[in-house]
RNA sequence: GGGCGCGUGGCUCAGCGGUAGAGCAUUCGCUUCACACGCGAGGGGUCGGUGGUUCGAUUCCACCCGCGCCCACCA
């Protein structure tokens, strides 16, 4: 019996296309989609009916790429399979439109400069075009700008998204910079600060002086930079001298001592000793430290305020003097020697020399200080050329220094132990993934700063008190009330003061800065979530059930994710991580728009169709750097096609229909709720990639074998039960093998459901195995064995007529197939058919054995 | 220096203890009444190297080579 549930229902008849098409099917379903609410999340689902997904926010700023693409579809074919699994799906959409991408965009786009000590102007409008010189405006203007401008980015991000398929319930979007993100960002810090988990530190942090501002080691990278390793003179006195080797010269004025391995027999002596820098005459001390490595230089270094992290770990664990010389800008600021520490043997010639290098940036600098050295005598040869790493801030131009300022920062090295146990806790897809992550977790330094100084990003919601002397008072902020958030201190004013107290003694002051990017992304899941806002919601969605993402950010993203979920709800933010590869150029290199070799996804989607680049996106396994091929978008393009053709085919002609009883039939379906079977186990487990490569190879042998086999049948050739036993085993198998394919190709397949289902395929069930099988009641495992042999009798049949350069039409008289195929039984007579062989039979025949009818000759006519 | 991943036909990739697979490309053939955005067939690989475990290894183990990514205190 065919189950009603497979007939197609009266009130929908079938109605097929004379010529089906893939043109147009984005613009069509979308609009019904929309129409619909298909996607929309149903927020009284219990929380175990609940499958929720961190989306991760794209960042706006930028052009969005085939990347994006590719990893968009991998979490969509995820949620589209919960969906039909019954799930209500919580699929939001964030926009990643905080932070310094958008400052640099905004700046170029508008050619405007952010000015903070200007007042806000509300008739301000940005030149039509960027003049050479940039224009200055206030921080909330530019901030008005940023958000302008986005504005524009977000809507044709959700255009494209929407063109691609993406099943995100658009009433459920967010923006890092909006309210809410504002609002949960600030909230969250005032608690941790409350807890002291949150502190703010006067301390050497590693510094961008392009964009004056502080970063986090997270965001570091490294760069391989041209140097050269300078020797350079220190005198002991008495004539007696100590050689010590540098790529940063220009820092021999912040030396404050030098160091050397506490083993090295060379330099036991000195230590105790000072020495005297060369050209400022300043008295260091020698030190020991088992960081200083006897093989590398002259094996004893200097240590500077600060040249690099290792001066930093040096000059604290020694508890050395600060003598700083480069300024937030990346320049030598201007020092009186003499004065603040600013010590010397000879304070003339220290400031003669030092006036030399002052304003000047550190390249510079480092110049002008060899020829000096060299006019002293202190360079020792010729500075011997390198290529060595050089830490750089990973949107940075130049390298960072460090430079003393005050930030603040989350605990994190108290909470390592917790974070190893939450990333075993999380579920990795795939798992080998998990070992960056506590590779990165092992190997943190140092609390998370999160302080930038910048504009366009979520504000620290404090105030500080002003002292009679003007100062600030530091160590204790004024905080809001929480219900107050969001707040921007540089215009809202405490709660007991007035407008007028700000920045007066006995007053207030706004903190200046803004939190880093991350210290926001990391808050997704409860921005998303409703947190605060919506406790409902947070409370049936929260913890989620995946976050997908790209490897690359897992120290930075997935990290501060986990951690801040850790410290404010203790638990996990999510259960599952996909992490997603990347797309790599045929130079096997990561696409990326500095290399010039992006494709505009919206072309690529309008060549070879939504579903297409979908069945390209979707061939790249979990993890896994995949290619960029146009030749699968092809191969996919023409899957959606055969859709269509062959679900014409089954239609066509759908009656009659009734028991399946025929063993090709029963086969076949019984092979197919194997598949099924199959595919709901991989999809689970985040493997979509094998079930469509399953799921395709199923569909085209379904297509060229037994739709072939069943044609003659199915036409009514061997008497009408035999043509409705067909006809329902393809109706059957239709339905099942196109809801395996709806995640994938979500526009096809809804093309051909609309043909003779109703609804959505979309919120249709995800088909299981007993349902395929239900109609033949119950798996037919004989008949299964049959589907394959059958397969290959055909295949033997063809061949032969392939060699012989036959038409396949040709009439072959009698074909003999090896014993091995025998137990085709009844199938044997579909095979007959689809071959036009006459007489069929099995024996024990190495190779097959099939004569062809002679045509007849035109004198026997 | 540490960690992780990968090395299978020209290309892109599956497979993973028992006689090498797919798609693309290539060659040959076919106006076959769902589809020429199609259909059928052929050729093409000592599964990076060397050892080991095993009756048997592309598949497991060890080492090595190559590629990629991540991390590292890079004076």
């Amino acid at each position: 019996m065919v189950r009603m549930s497979d007939v197609p229902n009266p009130t929908h008849p079938i109605v097929l296309p004379e010529k089906p098409a893939l043109e147009g099917l984005e613009a069509k379903w979308n609009a019904v989609w929309e129409r619909e609410g298909t996607f929309r999340f149903d927020a009284s689902a219990p929380r175990e009916r609940v499958f929720s997904v961190d989306t991760p926010p794209p960042t706006v700023s930028g052009s969005l790429h085939v990347g994006h693409v590719f990893s968009y579809t991998h979490t969509d074919v995820v949620a589209r399979f919960q969906r039909m699994r019954g799930k209500a799906v919580f699929y939001p959409m964030g926009w990643d439109d905080n932070g310094l991408p958008t400052e640099r965009r905004v700046q170029n786009y508008y050619g405007v400069r952010c000015e903070p000590s200007l007042p806000y102007d509300p008739a301000f409008v940005p030149p039509d075009k960027p003049g050479k010189q940039p224009v200055s405006v206030s921080r909330p203007n530019f901030i008005e700008l940023c958000n302008r401008l986005t504005a524009e980015d977000e809507k044709a991000f959700e255009h494209l998204w929407r063109h691609l398929g993406l099943s995100v319930d658009w009433t459920r979007t967010y923006a890092t910079i909006g309210r809410r993100a504002q609002r949960v960002s600030q909230a969250a810090f005032l608690r941790l600060l409350a807890k002291g988990t949150a502190y703010q530190l006067e301390a050497p942090t590693l510094w961008d002086v392009d964009f004056r501002t502080a970063v986090a080691q997270a965001e570091l990278e490294d760069r391989e930079q041209p140097g050269a390793y300078h020797r350079i003179r220190f005198a002991r006195g008495g004539g007696a001298y100590v050689d010590i080797e540098t790529t940063r010269p220009e820092l021999i004025p912040a030396c404050v001592a030098l160091v050397a391995h506490p083993d090295d027999e060379r330099y036991k002596p000195l230590f105790g000793t000072t020495v005297e820098t060369p050209l400022f005459g300043v008295q260091v001390p020698v030190r020991a430290h088992v960081l200083a490595d006897p093989e590398k230089g002259s094996g004893i270094a200097m240590i500077c305020t600060f040249g690099d992290v290792t001066d930093v770990t040096w000059w604290r664990e020694l508890a050395l003097p600060v003598r700083a010389v480069i300024a937030a800008n990346g320049t030598l600021r201007p020092i009186v020697w003499g004065s603040e520490g600013w010590a010397s043997g000879d304070a003339a010639r220290a400031q003669a020399a030092y006036d030399q290098l002052a304003t000047l940036s550190a390249a510079k600098a480092r110049a002008r200080i060899v020829e000096l050295l060299k006019e002293a005598g202190a360079l020792i040869g010729e500075p011997r050329p390198i290529t060595h790493p050089v830490k750089f801030y990973e949107k940075g131009d130049r390298p960072l220094e460090i430079v003393t300022s005050r930030q603040w920062f989350i605990k994190t090295m108290d909470f390592q132990a917790d974070l190893i146990s939450r990333g075993r806790e999380l579920r990795w897809h795939p798992e080998y993934m998990q070992h960056r992550y506590e590779n990165w977790v092992n190997g943190l330094t140092g609390d998370w700063c999160i302080s930038r100084q910048r504009f366009f990003g979520v504000p620290f919601p404090v105030w500080y008190p002003v002292r009679a002397d003007g100062s600030y008072d530091y160590a204790n902020p004024i905080v809001p009330d929480e219900s107050r958030l969001p707040i921007d201190p540089s215009t809202d004013v405490p709660d007991g003061y007035t407008a007028a107290q700000r920045e007066v003694p006995g007053g207030f002051a706004g903190d200046p800065d803004v939190m880093d990017t991350w210290a926001t992304s990391s808050l997704t899941p409860q921005i998303a979530s409703g947190w605060l806002e919506d406790e409902d919601l947070f409370s049936r969605v929260f913890p989620m059930d995946v976050r997908p993402q790209a490897h690359d950010i897992i120290r930075t993203w997935l990290f501060d994710t986990v951690l801040r979920a850790q410290l404010e709800h203790g638990t996990l933010p999510w259960r599952n991580a996909a992490i997603s590869g990347w797309v790599l150029d045929p130079d096997r290199k990561k696409m990326s728009k500095s290399k010039g070799n992006v494709v505009t996804p919206m072309a690529l989607l309008e060549e070879h169709g939504s579903d297409g680049v979908r069945y390209w996106a979707a061939s790249g396994r979990p993890g896994t750097d995949t290619a960029f091929d146009p030749a699968q978008m092809k191969v996919g393009r023409r899957l959606a096609m055969k859709l269509l053709n062959a679900a014409r085919f089954s239609l066509m002609q759908a009656e009659p229909r009734g028991a399946i009883t025929e063993p090709l039939d029963r086969g076949m379906l019984t092979r197919l709720s194997r598949l099924v079977a199959d595919a709901t186990e991989m999809l689970d487990a985040y493997d979509y990639a094998r079930v469509l490569e399953r799921t395709e190879a199923f569909f085209w042998g379904f297509c060229d074998d037994y739709l072939e086999m069943v044609k003659s049948r199915r036409y009514g050739d061997f008497g009408p039960e035999a043509a409705a036993s067909a006809n329902s085993a393809m109706l059957v198998a239709l339905s099942a093998m196109l809801r395996l394919f709806a995640p994938y190709l979500p526009f096809v397949t809804e093309e051909v459901w609309s043909w003779w289902r109703p609804g959505s395929v979309h919120t249709a069930a995800w088909p299981t195995p007993e349902d395929v099988v239900a109609p033949i009641g119950g798996a037919d495992a004989a008949a299964a064995d049959v589907y394959g042999p059958a397969q290959e009798a055909l295949a033997l049949v063809r061949q032969r007529k392939a060699l012989e350069k036959r038409p396949v039409k040709s009439v072959v008289t009698r074909a003999v197939l090896p014993a091995a195929l025998s137990g085709l039984g009844p199938a044997a007579r579909d095979v007959q058919a689809a071959t036009h062989v006459r007489d069929l039979s099995f024996a024990a025949v190495a190779e097959a054995v099939i004569e062809f009818e002679e045509p007849a000759s035109p004198a026997a006519r």
